[in-house]
RNA sequence: GGAGAGGUGGCUGAGUUGGUCGAAAGCGCUCGACUCGAAAUCGAGUGGCGGGGGUCAGACCUCGCCCGUGGGUUCGAAUCCCACCCUCUCCGCCA
């Protein structure tokens, strides 16, 4: 969330941020005189406090002494009341705006390209070889029932709409390209490994904002209160909350394999076929925490662990900037490499990695002290998906595909499938 | 799931006949003295959050809150009561 202090002191670009995703920006001036309510509430009851410390120390006092304190217990009886009653409009009060900032986007950065939708996203770079075909060049959904290493009806079967099965080789090459991106990143990149739960409670999913604001795009376990991870971002980003780290330590990065669940609330009809938009994902995530003056430079150097998989593999792909619009609301700044589906006949986000600022910092209390004894300060976290393994499944069958129906397996996957060079129709 | 023990400041760890306890002591850390330098020793300092004042910004001053979390009792709670969460040990169950 933004810093409450960004409203008292600069509202206006704070309205401006907001209209720049073209957001509403009113409610600025709502959280403006809660705010204001808020300080003047509690500066009475501090006083009230105050007397009520200095009367009990003569309560004490008295008592110690002998003597009754009559008079002072019956005026410590009433600021009790006083201040019960106001406690009591002060939580409400705070609550009113930990909602209202709970909901509020980040602040895109002066750079991020400003722009009305999707459409003003900007091309940064374009990498590989668009593949040519003698053939008509198959979707993946087609290519992979027809090997046998993808199954959508069994999947609906046993789960219903928007499942997927991996079979054979297929599952195989899920396996192979988890530990292909996870290896690249531990051996080239410098992350640290983290096999997390796949399951998270409510303060976790808010910290890193999949709550409130889109609840109802989460599974929830229903004997509990847990919810379904839609993202190894929320463990990977929740692992420091509530602690003060030393400066030293950073930057800390992190990746880690995940499936991932979403209930796609918002998206009937869309992506329907093939393993673009399924209720459960694999995906390896990254995430980073660093000072605040290098998450620029980090954020580039994520982009470039992802771009690096994808060069791997040898998929050929374009950098997308997303501008002020079409930013997720965490984020401040964002990339996303679309990957070229040649069945598709476009490109498809692949991966989608932002700078959040201490946007995420600040609702999960993740801070860092430069010197020992210093004061604490927010850190700035980034994250970044290195890669969504199904559509990279999906894109290997596409570019891979060959005149015969077989698929090729990309020279670096080789070594995590047990030399497997090709996949061809059962 | 059952039984028991426990959750205090960066760490260890005192503190339950409720009252100057935000909290002893030790460690760690910072600064200073001693030293050519270091160790040892000695001295001083050393939590977080929020409000107000102050400042260009700090420093600083002041008030409030925080002893797992949330309630309750009381003039007053780290200390008493209730609920919940987490950790540890044992038993049960289980991949």
């Amino acid at each position: 969330m933004l810093d409450i202090r960004l409203f008292r002191d600069q509202p206006d670009a704070v309205r401006e941020g907001l209209r720049s995703r073209g957001r509403d920006s009113s409610v600025v001036d709502e959280v403006i005189r809660l705010d204001a309510q808020r300080r003047e509430l509690l500066a009475s009851l501090e006083q009230l406090k105050s007397e009520s410390n200095r009367v009990s120390k003569e309560i004490s006092a008295l008592k110690k002494a002998g003597k009754s304190g009559d008079d002072q217990v019956e005026r410590m009886r009433q600021v009790r009341d006083e201040i019960k009653a106001g406690d009591s409009r002060l939580a409400s009060l705070s609550a009113e705006i930990e909602a209202a900032l709970l909901r509020i986007p980040n602040l895109p950065d002066p750079a991020c390209p400003r722009g009305e939708s999707e459409a003003d996203n900007v091309e940064v770079r374009r990498w590989g070889e668009i593949p040519r075909f003698d053939f008509e060049p198959k979707a993946h959904w087609d290519l992979g029932p027809e090997l046998g290493v993808l199954d959508f009806d069994v999947a609906s079967k046993l789960a219903g709409a928007r499942f997927a099965l991996f079979r054979g080789a297929g599952a195989a090459m899920e396996r192979a390209l988890i530990s292909y991106m996870i290896h690249l990143h531990v051996a080239h990149h410098g992350y640290t490994e983290i096999s997390p739960p796949f399951l998270a409670t409510r303060q976790a999913m808010q910290c890193t904002g999949q709550v409130p604001a889109m609840e109802e795009d989460m599974f929830r376990v229903a004997n509990s209160d847990l919810f379904l991870i839609p993202t190894a971002e929320v463990p990977l980003c929740g692992y420091h909350a509530n602690e003060i780290l030393d400066g030293g330590q950073l930057p800390i990065r992190y990746t880690g394999y995940t499936p991932c669940f979403r209930a796609e609330a918002g998206a009937a009809g869309r992506d329907t076929k093939g393993l673009i938009r399924r209720h459960q994902f694999d995906k390896v995530e990254m995430a980073v925490y660093c000072k605040p003056e290098d998450s620029p430079a980090e954020l580039q150097r994520l982009l470039a662990a992802a771009e690096d998989v994808l060069q791997g593999l040898g998929l050929p792909y374009r950098v997308m900037e997303l501008c002020t619009a079409d930013i997720g609301p965490n984020a401040v700044r964002t990339y996303d490499p679309e990957v070229w589906m040649p069945g598709m006949g476009r490109y498809v986000e692949i991966s989608s990695c932002s700078d959040c600022g201490d946007y995420q910092a600040r609702r999960g209390q993740v801070r860092f002290r430069r010197e020992p004894g210093g004061r604490p300060e927010f850190v700035h976290l980034l994250n970044g998906s290195g890669l969504a393994v199904g559509r990279t499944f999906a894109a290997i069958l596409e570019n891979y595909q060959q005149a015969d129906g077989s698929v090729v397996v990309p020279e670096a996957l080789r070594p995590f499938m047990g030399g497997l060079d090709r996949i061809t129709p059962a």
